[in-house]
DNA sequence: GGGGTTCTGGACCGCTCCGTCCATGATGGG
DNA sequence: CCCATCATGGACGGAGCGGTCCAGAACCCC
């Protein structure tokens, strides 16, 4: 009934995410993000509202793709400490790329949270969620006798959450990738592991025994 | 022979830091930094050059200051383990004040890094700086016999430059003051404290123990 | 294949941006 | 006491901003 659209709403979204990341919101002007989209200018009012409109559909896609990747490390096969490990290196892989554009997320939430109520409140609820995330995975850590039961989830998960905002900060700034690395691993000490999780860690990163 | 200016540079330079760290860069207009810091539109071309050689002037000087924060825990009168305990205090209560405007360095580090070639490598050797400073902090511990000789000073280095990075942007996007101190004390629990490191430390935060 | 509906893209609008110009004001040495 | 010198601030200008309008094109259902 209708002439279709010709483009993909959530590849725009990714587009326009993209562009975020890279020069903010204040310092992406709505030219670029047509070019960077490649839709037009009244097609982008149609679709999304404005540009604001647009960066808050692209900032919520990136806090809540960072918050799942936080997620992931409450399931799947590995112990919970192996995989705190691995989210540790994931992340450390992720923003330290070189070129790559730092996180969207973070981004958005040193340049607005003090400006912005939805950007502030949905950082803190993502920060939250975050910190909930890594205190249960370390509470099943300790569950299954890796982690001393006396340690406090809570203020681990908040450190972690702390942990991975600086990693991404110092990505973007075009730390080494072999630097974050050396950091998620260091940090790992933060964490009292028993003797049982130090053999679930095995052997092949003995910094931190 | 001359009208002399109304203003003090300093001043200017420390209230246009203010605004900048609010709003970014981007973010700024020249007339809100005119009400910032008072002066005409012509007196801040004449004093500085324009926007951009004002920004610089704002970020160079609050970089410098992050860095000799933490270049200041290398002397003191506590022992090394001590002073890096206090510095990550400090660190909590600077950024954690609610309404506190965040560090303009980590705003400017974001927003400009991927962007700004000088920007860029202001940050990467303001964190240098900084690892270097833990590092030989961390050194002098070791020395003192705080903390354990086979520990890698370098990489704890690192690991606090990102911890207060990531503490900066929490703060920053309203995380409480008490939440950033229990982030901060923490992180001491990476360091492979001894015997005699957990004395000096002394018993009244008794988590980390 | 005609008609109604939606998408498209260039022209256009008012606003704000940063930077500049210039007339005026204030100063202190000669 | 007057003039050279610099600071001041209102006015101005070109450029870019985000947002809107409208004529034409593309489409699907009937």
């Amino acid at each position: 009934m209708a002439r279709p659209r010709t483009f993909d709403e959530a590849d725009v979204i990714a587009r326009a995410r993209k562009a975020f990341a890279e020069t903010g919101f204040a310092g992406t002007s709505l030219d670029t993000l047509l070019e960077a989209t490649g839709l037009a200018r009244q097609s982008l009012y149609n679709a999304f509202g404005g540009k604001k409109e647009l960066f808050m559909r692209a900032f919520l896609s990136d806090a809540a793709e960072a918050v799942d990747a936080v997620e992931s490390i409450r399931h799947g096969a590995d112990s919970p400490l192996v995989r705190i490990r691995s989210q540790l290196v994931k992340v450390a892989v992720e923003h330290g790329g070189g070129q790559a554009a730092p996180s969207l997320f973070t981004k958005a939430a040193v340049e607005l949270s003090a400006q912005d109520d939805q950007v502030a409140s949905t950082v803190a609820a993502a920060f939250e969620s975050m910190q909930t995330h890594y205190g249960a995975c370390i509470a099943d850590a300790q569950a299954a006798g890796e982690i001393d039961a006396a340690a406090d989830a809570g203020s681990l998960g908040a450190f972690f959450v702390a942990l991975i905002e600086g990693m991404s900060t110092l990505g973007g700034s075009g730390v080494p990738r072999a630097t974050l690395l050396d950091i998620g691993l260091t940090s790992m000490a933060a964490i009292p592991i028993t003797e049982l999780g130090r053999e679930h860690l095995g052997t092949d990163d003995g910094d931190w025994t």
